[in-house]
DNA sequence: ATCCCCTTTGCATTCGAAGTCATTTCCTCT
DNA sequence: AGAGGAAATGACTTCGAATGCAAAGGGGAT
């Protein structure tokens, strides 16, 4: 005959593989499970003799604190979502890499999201929204309605080389406009006539800004240029090159590239497929200083962006925003450095 | 005077932020809490009607289940945790992205952790410990003691590109061996004589593998090699080559390169250092198939990792084993591709 | 020894959704 | 009309830790 509801060797699942919980280790430490919490608590009253207990009772049952309960009680999950469009730019990795470990300093974890297609935005921040995250850094094309999502939900955002588009957001960026001058000055010093400009993809904040500010200050120094549209990786500065040629007759002397990965595949395409010297015959620029960009074969002169300072920025805006939700959209304007390497003969 | 305690408008924070819970979703539909959690949960046994009454409360209110609060009562966080040592090592944020795409799809989450260093390992778990996470894809250097820790807590774990130094865990690598044996053949028909080989960082598992079976197979053809360390990145490369022409006198005429990105450091370094021409006095081949290795400057000959199928077969035996979390602890090896490139002269 | 006050401690409640079980509703078939 | 049964629904408990509050403990001063 069963007999039910026998309370049989109930919860003693402790030993069994380390799912222990503040109760089992409450009855281990013979304390409460307040007692064991606040143990555990930074700050919290708990007398020295009752601390070693617990602690010495948790360590033999393994117990941790089960961090979704007490994101649930406490509304803190710890976890930031990081959304990143295209982790295959060679820019992202150093910058997620840095993100990630400055904010697991702050004892943060990450909830990472890569997106295979912009499209995908909306399922993400499904996502984002069911985990309670505390906060997101966004390296992705968000519209203005998706903002406003965060905004309404009270997630602080803060988006990483680029500015919310008709929406005040926190934002870090590092400023196209004088390192597109820079190059522009430094390469028109170098008496270049004929320029040529590889864009990024039109979706592309940086890549727009980037070219905007370039085709400016060539207009304001009178000097024209042709531009062809890439899309940031390698091969588009092959091929943009290639349309170059055909567009200029070879005239071309000067080559201004919204990115690094583009310039390479620029330099590679002027040199292997059209036997041109860089920078003899033709300067190339690029931007970002990504590690190809410092190789010994382009040593590409470029605008190197301050990651460390920027994610650092990224980083300490947020959680700003986390403790005080109020806080003003401020946004960081980051100057790069420009890197002169030798794909570009400068003034 | 202030009034204690009045209960005044107490649970009315619903349309305020859009932090609604399933019970003013219930309210609002005229439903209980349960009718609510029906809803949204497949194949739960709900009318029509309801579901519609519920649904569009949901909308009104902008409900998004707490994923917080799921994961604490059904005991599945659909968390995953992704633990990497070097995302800057141009290898893995296509490994990375493919994984957390794949999981993505699978309806789980990512839960990065990203190793600034090996030490840090400890720390990581403890994390991963308090998130629950419900299982772990790992491309980092763990010793037996943590993998015992994961089995003890019975979270399933896939190692990436290692296997479990004597502790039996699921893993996915590509293999070194086959794809050593395939590039010291072809070096070998290809009528080299005088080998070097450029090894990994001594804690890596792949680099170690990949070097003992060149060194083999060379041996069993006949050939001597000399070994000198490098560790994984361009720079290493370039101070590898300068080492070997210094000790080889310039004689060497074959190089083999733990990977890709260390070959084209050797590559750059032989031409632009020493004037050597890559393929005709030196071939030198990598291992990895990286984006770089593909570029025209370089188009190393290399053997390629089918990492689409390798983060399929790693997404696939972590989800198997979180369902079942007996499963055997099966390694998986995936041949690599041998990319010809132009290098290397082959037979 | 007494009183006072501050530190420790435990009790009870809370967070938000899932799921068990009992109840009600609604059909269908006779 | 009534019985039988499946579907739909709600009340209640549960997950594990945090915390307000009240009670107990401890120490010092007198």
């Amino acid at each position: 005959m069963a007999v039910k509801k026998q309370p049989e060797a109930p919860q003693t699942r402790a030993t069994s593989g380390g799912r222990a919980t503040s109760y089992d280790v409450a009855r281990k430490a013979g304390v409460s499970q307040s007692a064991v919490s606040r143990c555990f608590k930074q700050g919290a009253s708990v007398a020295p003799r009752t601390r070693e207990k617990i602690l010495a009772a948790a360590r033999d049952l393994k117990y941790y604190p089960n961090a979704i309960a007490q994101g649930l009680i406490t509304r803190r999950s710890n976890l930031v979502a990081i959304i990143i469009s295209n982790l295959t730019n060679l820019y992202y990795p150093e910058v997620l890499a840095e993100l990630t470990q400055r904010l697991s300093a702050e004892g943060i974890r990450v909830l990472l999201f890569s997106l295979a297609a912009e499209s995908d935005v909306d399922e993400v921040l499904d996502q984002v929204w069911r985990y309670r995250v505390d906060g997101a850094i966004v390296a992705a094309r968000l519209h203005a309605e998706q903002l406003a999502a965060f905004a309404d939900r009270g997630v602080p955002v803060v988006l990483y080389n680029r500015i919310g588009e008709g929406v005040p957001v926190a934002s870090v960026c590092c400023d196209s406009v004088s390192g597109e001058h820079a190059l522009v000055e430094a390469l028109v010093e170098g008496d270049h006539h004929i320029f040529g400009i590889i864009a990024g993809p039109a979706d592309s904040y940086v890549g727009e800004e980037r070219v905007e500010a370039a085709r400016r200050r060539l207009h304001q120094l009178g000097r024209d240029c042709l531009i062809v549209r890439g899309n940031f990786d390698y091969a588009s500065g092959d091929a943009a090159l290639k349309d170059l040629m055909r567009m200029t007759d070879r005239k071309l002397d000067a080559l201004i590239c919204a990115n690094d990965l583009m310039a390479i595949g620029a330099i590679d395409s002027a040199r292997i497929n059209f036997g041109i010297h860089v920078p003899a015959d033709l300067s190339v620029v690029g931007f970002d200083g990504v590690g190809p960009a410092t190789w010994l074969a382009y040593q590409v002169t470029t605008i190197r962006q301050p990651v460390r300072r920027m994610t650092e920025a990224a980083v300490a805006m947020l959680l700003e925003r986390i403790e005080r939700p109020g806080l003003s959209p401020e946004q960081r304007l980051f100057a790069g450095e420009l890197l002169p390497g030798t794909s570009a003969r400068l003034g």
